[in-house]
RNA sequence: GUUCCCGUAGUUCAAUGGAUAGAACAGAGCUCUUCUAAGGCUUUAAUGUAGGUUCGAUUCCUACCGGGAACACCA
């Protein structure tokens, strides 16, 4: 329907004329002001001529749109009762399908996030990239492209020494918090830990292998357990161990992109582009940094999996770093650097600041999710887990990816009010009203010629769910879950209205096209929901 | 100091350069013979400051003020 208005609008300003004028064409927020809106009109000088040239070329889409206004300049599009009848009943059709999209088709997307560290902690903060990158995984494949997830794993480097540093001097939970805390106090340990690095590396010391190889599984089978509870499915995990020596590799086959200074190999990344600065790619140890094993991992993702798009999540404070990278990759894997696009989210902060796993000041991911689980059991007997998991998702991705989340363990996962809570809730609802009338016998009916219930509140809820397919698309073109967060809070909203002015379940005749509409939000709340990762329960 | 990000109701968040800046929580006041009150209805309340570009600026540009992050061997 966008399209075709889109070439109906064109048309008409060439009639009148204006060519080649770039206008836009667009859901207005406002119910009041149609479902469709231009602002050629402003743009072109004459907004009644064209509105009026635009009635007279409709033709083909008469009985679609029931009327062309002006409004301060804009040309406000309004489709018809009928239209949005059938559109009730195309979304009953389409069930599961209904939203997805094939403007992606052919594209291969590997999506790389979470990327928690063995030997640390699970904590809130890997909590981010996580819901953010499989969502975001999700969203293309409603899409249409074909889409692998990654998780990218440092079971190597120095975080990883100083751990065992710590388990080498008793520590068992808290051995990397311990540490680290000696790295930065204690010269001797530094040492030692540094030397423990090298011996990880080139494996030639037996006691810290097995150290090694024990620590790393119970790590990963842990994490398997939070993936579980979490809904993520990877389709293939990466080592910085399996990444090092071939970005080690990468380094020192470019002599004339990398530089030796003060025993390091480095890369004068402001020699390039002058707002970014110098780092350190292979350090005085002669052992990679993170650089270039992500240099590595480029090229080892690309041969696992031949991507046309290869999207990183990660925090937003390796963001001044990340672009170094990418102008190192430009030089060397022009093709590689042309597919990859960073995005990185903001942190969970506290309010009281930022935590860090280095400190031990952190909140595990289990810790939370019995936090918000005990506070859900309050409400009664339900299901608390995929409650909790909804709420802690929906905090996530109501916000922009970008921005910073304050995380107050009382107010932050709400219940109530605008929460993951609310969207279960309503589906719920309708599930047991639509199971309900399938008892009683109740018929469904969305055709044209079923009565309608004709309340201002259905015709707002019919509008919204239509819009819900290009909701997908646009969440996709700007990366942004949030827009479906807002989107369903808002359908969910007018739903309630809707419950509020009629009885859904009666034997007045309109009551099978309320039960249609009502059938029509349950599928795009699923939907919707399905997208977001977000539990949908059956019953609540 | 340099570079980058961010300043919106009391609070937590929205708003592809568009129309009357939206929600939720908190505050004030209503509302359960209806499907589930985890709900609904009323109501108070905001774009850091000063310029600029534009038919139109919360959005883009400049300066300032305030907050955060990065800035050579951590990731």
């Amino acid at each position: 329907m966008k399209n075709t208005l889109y070439t109906l609008v064109e048309e008409a300003l060439v009639s009148l004329g204006v060519e080649d004028q770039k206008f836009t064409i667009e859901h207005p927020t406002n119910l009041a002001f149609g479902d469709y809106s231009t602002n050629a009109g402003i743009i072109s000088g004459k907004p009644e001529e064209l509105a009026a040239a635009l009635r007279r070329a409709q033709g083909d889409l008469l009985g679609q749109i029931e009327k062309i206004e002006v409004k301060n300049g804009f040309i406000n599009f309004y489709l018809s009762k009928e239209f949005f009848k059938k559109s009730i009943g195309e979304i009953a059709e389409k069930g599961g399908d209904f939203g997805k999209n094939e403007s992606l088709k052919g594209e291969r997307v590997l999506v790389e996030h979470t990327d928690p560290n063995p030997f640390k902690p699970f904590h809130i903060g890997h909590l981010m990239p996580n819901v953010v990158g499989s969502t975001l995984a999700r969203i293309y494949e409603w899409n249409g492209a074909e889409v692998k997830e990654a998780c990218y794993q440092g079971d190597v480097g120095i975080h990883v020494a100083k751990a065992i540093w710590g388990i080498l001097h008793g520590e068992k939970e808290d051995a990397y918090p311990a540490g680290n805390k000696a790295f930065e106090e204690n010269e001797e340990a530094k040492e030692e830990i540094k030397a423990i690095n090298k011996k990880i590396y080139d494996r030639s010391d037996e006691k810290i292998n097995q150290l090694y190889d024990q620590g790393r599984k119970v790590s990963l089978d842990y994490f398997d357990s939070i993936y579980t509870k979490l809904g993520t499915k990877f389709d293939y995990f990466f080592f910085e161990s399996e990444t090092a020596g071939v970005g080690k590799k990468i380094v020192e086959d470019h002599p004339e992109i990398f530089e030796k200074s003060e025993g390091a190999v480095i890369f004068h990344a402001e020699n390039h582009d002058k707002s970014l600065h110098t780092r350190v790619f292979i350090n005085s140890e002669g052992l990679p940094t993170y650089e270039t094993k992500e240099l590595g991992l480029a090229k080892v993702k690309a041969e696992k999996y031949p991507y046309t798009k290869s999207i990183v999540v990660t925090g937003n404070e390796i963001n001044e770093y990340f672009k170094v990278l990418l102008q190192a990759m430009k030089l060397i894997f022009p093709d590689l650097r042309e597919k990859t696009v960073h995005i990185s989210h903001g942190m969970l902060r506290r309010p009281t600041g930022k935590m860090s796993s280095r400190t031990g000041d952190v909140i595990t991911f289990e810790e939370l999710l019995e936090q918000v689980k005990e506070k859900i059991a309050e409400k009664g007997d339900i299901a608390q887990e995929e409650v909790a998991i909804g709420a802690i998702k929906y905090m996530i991705l109501r916000s922009n990816i970008g921005s910073d989340i304050i995380f107050d363990i009382d107010k932050s996962v709400s219940t109530e009010g605008d929460s993951g809570v609310y969207l279960q809730y309503s589906y719920a609802r309708t599930n047991s009203l639509l199971e309900k009338a399938r008892i009683q016998g109740k018929a469904l009916h969305a055709d044209s010629q079923s009565p309608a219930l004709d309340t201002r509140e259905t015709h707002s809820l019919e509008k919204l769910l239509y819009r819900f397919p290009e909701i997908v698309e646009r969440a996709r073109e700007e990366n942004a879950p949030n827009l479906l967060v807002t989107y369903l809070t808002e359908i969910a909203g007018s739903f309630s209205n809707l419950y509020a002015s009629e009885q859904i379940i009666s034997d007045s005749p309109g009551s099978s096209y309320l039960l249609a509409v009502t059938e029509a939000f349950n599928t795009v709340m699923k939907n919707g929901l399905t997208i977001l990762g977000i539990p949908t329960p059956e019953k609540m």
